[in-house]
Formats: structure tokens, C-alpha cells, sequence
DNA sequence: GGTTGACCTTGACCTTAGGTCAGGGTGAAC
DNA sequence: GTTCACCCTGACCTAAGGTCAAGGTCAACC
């Protein structure tokens, strides 16, 4: 007898639940129809145009709080407002994209983002017969390297590659990781630290701090963050790590303490 | 001294707010780094590894709730889910995209959304000389059609068409239209329903009453709305289309009362 | 003519992913 | 020695609805 949809067919209508709908009336999105004899809301046409005019904006992202508005502006100025909603829409698209395309990298193996250049570091040193272990620290702190000290990445990276193409070097360095077994204590970490030392003054491979932060402080909380990572888990390779440093202190080196 | 990343130095570097960062806390999705000397959270590169995780499986969308065990679970367990959340997130692009593209049909005068055939009917009715009020009707009434009962949307486009090749046709409708001016009780409104009526019946173009509704009211709730369109304001055309159809129904035509 | 089941009404509270505010403690620098 | 940027907790706010409760209405079926 009445004409009009009820709220459940208006819903249904332009795809929305009833709870949204009335949801629109609360915020004046769209003004509540009349009501048949025993209350219900009953939608006409008009209604339902300004329904779907209001689920077309929201569902392009636009804020409820501002369709109101730009459904009432006057032709060029929701004309102006389209194009930006458009532009935003647009934006919003593109950085979903990059975000997927992201989202592989985080499953090659150690769930972390590097570039080419550093797998390429890294299947090097599996190569060369580093533990899994090994190569997965390593991995972790080029990750971090780069999002912490983007300015000394590059030297950090260059490093490691010249590092490997001296099999002495890889030598030793292997036989710091054994270290990790060793009692804290051994004297055999000092010759060692030594040894690495002299390597790495002799190949010219010495860390650089990084430059250009707000303090020193800083720059000193991230290079430490990166050269000692996961030594909380090997206290043998804290150790051999801080002597390794402390000698390249003494031979003129800058690596802050701690 | 004390090594670590404060939380605002952790946060910045995961591109995130501080609270964001104590919300993962509370979550349980980045368990809780150990405390400095005044209390302070110190965050060091596993917890930064965890975060940059977190935040690049937040950043496309997967809901915080899921993250925790996504990041626990085994590798291929874990490949699996990123397959399915880029699987999701390229959904959601294509969407957005549709969206975009359909926002656009907002601006076409109108601000409702019509495909072509129906756009070029309105745009003959504009070069027929009929008014940019009646042709914005007959747009509404259109969009209504197409969303409330498609099942005739292409019956209804078609009479269009066929009755703008009738000039007769176009005269009467036309004349229809300037009736809205006229007193509803005019006697001029009863012979041009008349005519009407007869000039629909031999064009053969009468409204088809939708079916496969749940019910016959639904699908006369339906109809009306569609046919009734914008006669709440126009007294004088709601009785000559009361008529037409009071006319048509004598001829046999089944058209629902009200 | 009674009951069933699908619909409608309002109101109060829950959700996600954080943001804001209040009130107070820390730390480094000028 | 004070200033200013930073940190702490806890309580409440936001958007865009969802869920639940308690009750009224409508059409259908028996």
C-alpha cells in the first residue's frame, strides 16, 4: 500500500547492510525518509539516488564527514573535488602496489628486505661454506644497516665483498665464528681479535662511523646496534668483537665505546 | 650508555608513531624490549628486525590480529599466507581501481551512473529540444530502473528509443511535459492520456511489470518507484500518468495500481 | 485465528588501528 | 640551572560501522 522500499530493500539496493544506512541518517549524510503508519522509514527515488550518490563517494575512500558537503557544493566545485578524490584514490593505488611488491621480498628466506646486491653477498657466503646461522646474522644486519645507517651501508657492503676475496680473511673469519664455543675466556680470542685486526688495517676494510646525524650519540646507538648485533646471544663473540675493536682503536680508528 | 634505540628513535625508523609502536606492544606482536636505568625502552636490532616485519605485513593490510602468528609460523606456512594476503591486496587494488573508474560518472552532470546506450538516449532527448529538466528525469528514472529492476532496465531503454523515432510521439510527450504547468483538473490532461495511451499501445512499447520477485508487491514497490519518479512533484503529470495507465490497464495491459 | 519467521524499531555497547590529552619523570645542552 | 625534547602510564576519542537486546509488524501457513 505505501509506496517506497523499506530500509532493508534500500540496503540491499545499493549493497550496504541496514546498520550503514542508518548510520547515514545519524551523520545527515542522507535525510531520514518519511515513515509509513506503523514507522517504518520508506524509501523513494530520491532517496535512493542520494543513497547511491553517497556509496559511490564512500566507497572511493572519501571521509563520510566531507561527502555531505561536497554532495551539496555547487557543479565546479564538486567537479574540482572528484578530480582530487580521484588523485588521492590514485595515490592510495599506487602505494598498495608497491607495498605488495614489497611483501615477496620478505619471504626470501630470512623475511627481511635487501636489495640484489646483498642476497648476491649472501649466497656468496653460503658458497663458501658459511654455517646457515652465520649468513642469517649477517643478513640481519645488512638489513638493519640499511634501514638504520643508510650512509654507511654501502661501505658496509663493499666490506664484506672484498672481505671474501681474501681466503685468509674468510679463514679467520670463520674460525671467529667457531668462537662462539669457546669459553669467553680462551686466550686463544685474543690472538684471534689480533689477527682479524691486523687483517682488516691491512685490506683497509675498517667500519666507518656514520657522519651528518643530530649527534654523536645517535650515530653511536645505531652503529652499535649494528656491529654488535645478535652478541647478546654469543658472549664469545661479544668478546672477540670488543677486542677486535679496541685493537683498531689503538691504531687510530674511530669506533665509539659501548 | 646504555645501548638500544629509544622508542622514538625505533619508531622514526620503522616510519611509524611512538604509540603506534607501544599499540604492537600491547598486542603482544612485538614483545616488549628490555627497560634502561629510568625506565626507558631500549630497543635493539631484533626488536627493530620484528618491527620492520610487523609493520611491511601491517602496511598491506593484513590485520594486526593475524600478523603475530603469521611471523610464528613455519616457512611454508608462512609463504602460504604471504601468497594469500598478496592475493588479497590485489583484489583490493582492482577494486579501488573499478571504484576510480566509476567516480568519474559521478561528474557527468548528473552525478549518477549510466552506460553508454543510456547516456546517448539522454543526450537524442537534449538534441529533440526537450528540457534540461525532463531529460534529468528521465536520467533518475534510468538509474533508478537500471538498480531496482534490470530485469526491464532494457525494455524501458528500448521504448525510449523507439518513441523518439516517432515524431508524433516526441510531440505528445512533449506536450506531456508542459502539462505540469497546467491545473491538474484540466480537461486537456484526460485527452492526452488518451492519446498517449493509444499511441503506446500502437507502438507497441507498453512498461513490462518485472517478475521472479519474491512477491508481486515487491515487484510493484519497484515498479512504482521507477514509473512515479519525481511526480511528488508535479501534480498534473502524476494524474496524466495515472490516467495513461488507468487507460492501458483497460486495454489489458497488467501495470499495478499505486 | 493462532503461530511462525522474516522484517522493522530504538538504544547501548564492541571493534580496529591507532590519536590525543593529562600529569609527571629524564637527560642533554646552552 | 633552566629549558626543551624526550620518555612514562592511563584514560578517553575517532571512523565506519557491527552486534546484541527487547520489542513491534507483516504476510503466510495450518
Amino acid at each position: 500500500m505505501a509506496d517506497g522500499l523499506t530500509i532493508g530493500q534500500a540496503a540491499a539496493f545499493v549493497g550496504v547492510t541496514i546498520k550503514t544506512v542508518r548510520h547515514y541518517h545519524r551523520l545527515g549524510l542522507v535525510t531520514e525518509p518519511e515513515r509509513d503508519g506503523s514507522g517504518y522509514r520508506r524509501y523513494r527515488s530520491a532517496d535512493l539516488l542520494r543513497l547511491v550518490q553517497v556509496r559511490t563517494l564512500a566507497g572511493a575512500g572519501v571521509p563520510l564527514a566531507e561527502i555531505g558537503d561536497l554532495l551539496d557544493a555547487d557543479p565546479e566545485r564538486f567537479s574540482a573535488a572528484l578530480d582530487d578524490v580521484h588523485r588521492r584514490l590514485t595515490e592510495r593505488i599506487e602505494d598498495l602496489v608497491a607495498r605488495r611488491d614489497t611483501l615477496h621480498r620478505l619471504d626470501r628466506g630470512d623475511r627481511a628486505l635487501l636489495p640484489d646486491r646483498a642476497c648476491a653477498v649472501l649466497d656468496r657466503l653460503t658458497d663458501l661454506g658459511f654455517s646457515p646461522d652465520y649468513v642469517a646474522g649477517q643478513r640481519e644486519a645488512l638489513v638493519l644497516a640499511r634501514a638504520l645507517i643508510p650512509e654507511i651501508y654501502d661501505n658496509f657492503l663493499t666490506q664484506l665483498e672484498r672481505s671474501l676475496d681474501d681466503p685468509e680473511f674468510v679463514e679467520l673469519t670463520k674460525r671467529g665464528w667457531d668462537a662462539r664455543s669457546w669459553d669467553p675466556d680462551d686466550p686463544r680470542i685474543e690472538e684471534l681479535a689480533s689477527a682479524l685486526a691486523d687483517k682488516l688495517l691491512a685490506n683497509r676494510v675498517v667500519p666507518a662511523m656514520p657522519t651528518g646525524f643530530r649527534n654523536r650519540s645517535d650515530a653511536a646507538a645505531r652503529y652499535g646496534l649494528v656491529n654488535h648485533h645478535r652478541e647478546d646471544r654469543e658472549p664469545s663473540i661479544a668478546r672477540l668483537n670488543a677486542l677486535v675493536e679496541a685493537n683498531l682503536r689503538a691504531a687510530g680508528v674511530d669506533i665509539p665505546h659501548q
